[in-house]
DNA sequence: GCATATGTTCAGAAAATTAGAATATAATTT
DNA sequence: AAATTATATTCTAATTTTCTGAACATATGC
């Protein structure tokens, strides 16, 4: 760059900003008070400018500012280990959590508004969107202790606790004991599984839940069944859209299968 | 701007940081993970930019980075003012002080290390520097109590404590003295006011010194003398730059003519 | 006080940015 | 599902900006 080129750079940066940097009074002319200041902050955005540049040529592994959700049964069980191994793994990378249910997560995926969600999968991904495995769950029976009888008998003697219908484990469950439904068949709706298992520890009915949540709140006076088909099971997934696949979407699917090592599935 | 202009350019900054700032698979446009996190810190990286220049339009008053030094005399009456002064008016401003004897200090001025400083005036600024006068101080005697005789008695009977001869106010001194000068006048010469006014204070010689540094250090045992030429002062001045003259010059004047209101001369 | 080195100004040249037209494509509508 | 519409990208030409090189100005050193 020539010198003159600098002149002039310099002699329009000083009309920008109304301000004499240089003392030309002197050979080599002289930086003044206020030019000395100018300089300084320059080079702190400088600094910044030059250091966010280096960041997204080194960072190529997994760095953005990533919007995740997750469905209330996973955040649980999956999303802190999640950050944690983020913030382990991907420093560089920032996210933004949400929580919803399945079915609200996979339209906000696909309204753009979040880049990735952990919810149940539903037989086949909605148009737009795919799915990455993540987790499988069983669904167990949660029971009270002393009632041994097969699942007719049950539902004939105790209520049912049926986790909220609209959600995607709740399809899953709502599908499963649609035949067993009798015209004097108790069911109750809730939208907590903390409740639910409340209600089943005190013997006040059973309930159908995907196995770790079920054991999570297991009480002493209530068991597991596994008399369901063991193909009765919920499929965590991350849901991303289809087309346009951000990059680094490996990296995060990584970010959850790394934490099924520490957390043993069963 | 254009459409078209805004296209190529995001598309140049994308191939320039080696990153996919947008998913172009959808209308309009999304932005990646990694375009998110980019553009939250290039948003950054623009305020602090558009702020540098608000503040270099807004901050005309006295904004700047001053250079400024202090002879040791004036640092312990002037500075501490001045820098309280100037937080309060001119909060924009900052200084990085320097001490020094008043011909360092003006060579410094006359280097460009300096932008200005404050030192004991000599007959004349040296060439290409100007003085700004700031504060004058009388010259007074310091002599134990008793010894009420003439200057050439106390000449003869007790040493004489001398401000450094190299100094701004050492040659002032000097001159002064000379006159007086025998063959068994005691001379000793200290660089240290307060050293000199300990001595005095203990009966063991006089002294000639600006009359704020005397009173300030004057002990029960000893008192001033005004029995010398009231026009035997030093000036206290502002020494900058003849031809330059960074803008800013009168307000950091004022700042030192604001501390006189409150600080009474003597 | 003159010579030299260095900075500034002024022209034209080079580079960049930009607008407009043509093309491609995602979203919408029928 | 196909056609339509709206919107983004690509391409080329024009504009603007930036840069270089020569002439000029000026501070410093001898």
């Amino acid at each position: 760059m020539t010198l003159s080129a600098v002149s002039t750079q310099i002699k329009t940066l000083e009309e920008e900003l109304g301000v004499l940097l240089f003392d030309r009074a002197h050979r080599p002319p002289r930086l003044t008070p206020q030019g000395r200041a100018v300089c300084a902050r320059a080079e702190d955005v400088l600094e910044r400018e030059t250091a966010l540049v280096a960041e997204c040529q080194t960072g190529g592994a997994l760095a953005g500012r990533f919007r995740i959700g997750f469905v209330a049964t996973a955040s649980i069980l999956l999303l802190p280990d999640f950050l944690a191994h983020a913030q382990a793994e991907a420093p560089k990378a920032q996210f933004d959590i949400e929580t919803g249910t399945s079915i609200a997560l996979e339209d906000r995926v696909t309204a753009g508004q979040l880049d990735a969600a952990v919810v149940t999968a539903s037989q086949f991904p909605p148009p737009g969107l795919r799915y990455d495995p993540l987790l499988r769950e069983r669904l167990v029976l949660a029971c009270p202790e002393g009632h041994d009888r097969d699942l007719d008998g049950l539902f004939r003697t105790l209520p049912f606790f049926h986790f909220q219908p609209q959600s995607g484990i709740g399809k899953l469950i709502a599908d499963h004991v649609v035949p067993y439904q009798m015209a004097d068949t108790r069911m109750i709706y809730l939208d907590s599984v903390e409740a639910i298992m409340e209600c089943v520890n005190r013997g006040l009915g059973f309930t159908l839940l995907p196995e770790p949540d079920a054991r999570r709140r297991l009480g002493a006076t209530a068991c597991l069944r596994f008399d369901t088909p063991d193909t009765l099971t919920r499929d965590l997934v991350l849901v991303t859209s289809d087309r346009s696949g951000f990059s680094g979407l490996s990296g995060l699917v990584a970010l959850f299968h790394a934490e099924r090592r520490d957390q043993p599935t069963g």
